[in-house]
DNA sequence: GCACTAATAAAACGAACGTTCAATTAATTC
DNA sequence: GAATTAATTGAACGTTCGTTTTATTAGTGC
């Protein structure tokens, strides 16, 4: 009873990441004992310490990778033109389609932060500031563009997040709307509620290919 | 050791609750001990159940007085007028205004879900979609009448109610921004975010005096 | 095929958990 | 002022927790 055939450090280390996002999603951080998500991945809990030597570290872990994700995917999705409406555009699919799929992860970033010591909170929220600071500027640009109407930046761009945001909260892939439709719907609230001057026709954004729709 | 002089059951549990909400608030429900309530209230463990039989109790005690609470000030605020705007003026007010008084509650409200039994879960959720179709009613009846441009009610109110309660996530009395000033602002997005025609001058809503602004 | 390393199991650690129970004292009732 | 009730303590229960240690086996390099 000890090393089992075709066992894989790799593997495994994925399969403990995975379901450890799944499980804190569902239970929470500290509900989750290590026991159950050995269970979950078919190994014992003493193996999960071989990959993440506390369960803080392995929380961590998460966190870290999933802000990464956000702010790469942010940059990949940035685009060229200096059209603050088309920017917006941008950030608001980039957000919608990121957290949409990867509803689970988000829960976990958002939900968990008071479990992480003084300095990984501070960490993480850095990473978190740096993305919310993306949106801070678009709409500021805007603004002083005189292509939005807003009357504080900040307070603007925090409503506007935790709208978004809010989508993992009750969207269920496959039911009533599709991701496509969603994103449609707070494509269009969001200008309105910047105030976008409809230029640009309505505001259809230049980004990925498929998930806009006309406003 | 036992009784102590001028104990008294009401303002133990009293203060058992608030000390709760903030300890939940602040650690999460499952990482919050009853050893380290019962220390914060100057008491032993054994002694909170005295009021509370187990600790998912206190946890349901505390929520369904929260979401009693909601539903009860809504009722309170809600305009005779059937004017759509200042049908939904009142809403987003009462809700700041609410949110804003009651953070760790609602703080516990929203993120302790899991928490509960089934069964429980099930009457939480029930006051929640209650509280919720009074928005979408307000929404409905104001696209109908013209006054809203709305595509799909159910999405515009969750968005709605995501990007007011997120209030609660970033916003500290006393520092920039204060509490009339938010709930101006947000007014202010929300009027944009529907569509709603400029009747009634700006949108100036009847209810209580001094907390709101013109926009 | 032998030495070495990677991956795991099994068992155990002390600490902390929610909860219960019996004893004890303060307040109240008559 | 005795009897009764309300409020609390202190100690203990069994369980579960995160983590560590040791032993054992599977894979890898030569």
């Amino acid at each position: 009873m000890a090393r089992t055939t075709g066992s894989d450090g790799e593997k495994t280390e994925a399969a403990v990441r995975e379901a450890a996002v799944s499980l804190i999603a569902r239970l929470g951080y500290e509900a989750m004992s290590m026991r159950q998500l050995a269970a979950e991945v078919g190994v014992q809990a003493a193996a999960l310490y071989r990959y993440f030597p506390t369960k803080e570290d392995l929380l961590f872990t998460l966190m870290r990778g999933h802000m990464e994700g956000l702010l790469r995917a942010w940059e990949a999705a940035r685009p060229a033109s200096a059209d603050p409406v088309t920017r917006l555009a941008a950030y608001v699919e980039n957000h919608i389609a990121f957290h949409i799929e990867r509803r689970h992860a988000t829960h976990v970033s958002n939900m968990e932060l008071r479990s992480l010591s003084h300095e990984r909170l501070t960490q993480i929220l850095r990473m978190r500031t740096a993305y919310e600071k993306e949106l801070r500027t678009v709409l500021r640009d805007g603004a002083e563009a005189g292509a939005f109407e807003i009357d504080d930046t900040g307070l603007t761009a925090m409503a506007l997040i935790q709208m978004m945001t809010g989508v993992i909260v009750w969207f269920r892939p496959g039911e009533r709307l599709s991701i496509a439709e969603v994103t449609a719907s707070y494509l269009s609230m969001t200008m309105r509620l910047v105030g976008a001057t409809i230029s640009h026709g309505t505001a259809r954004p230049s980004g990925r290919a498929g998930d806009a729709v006309a406003l």
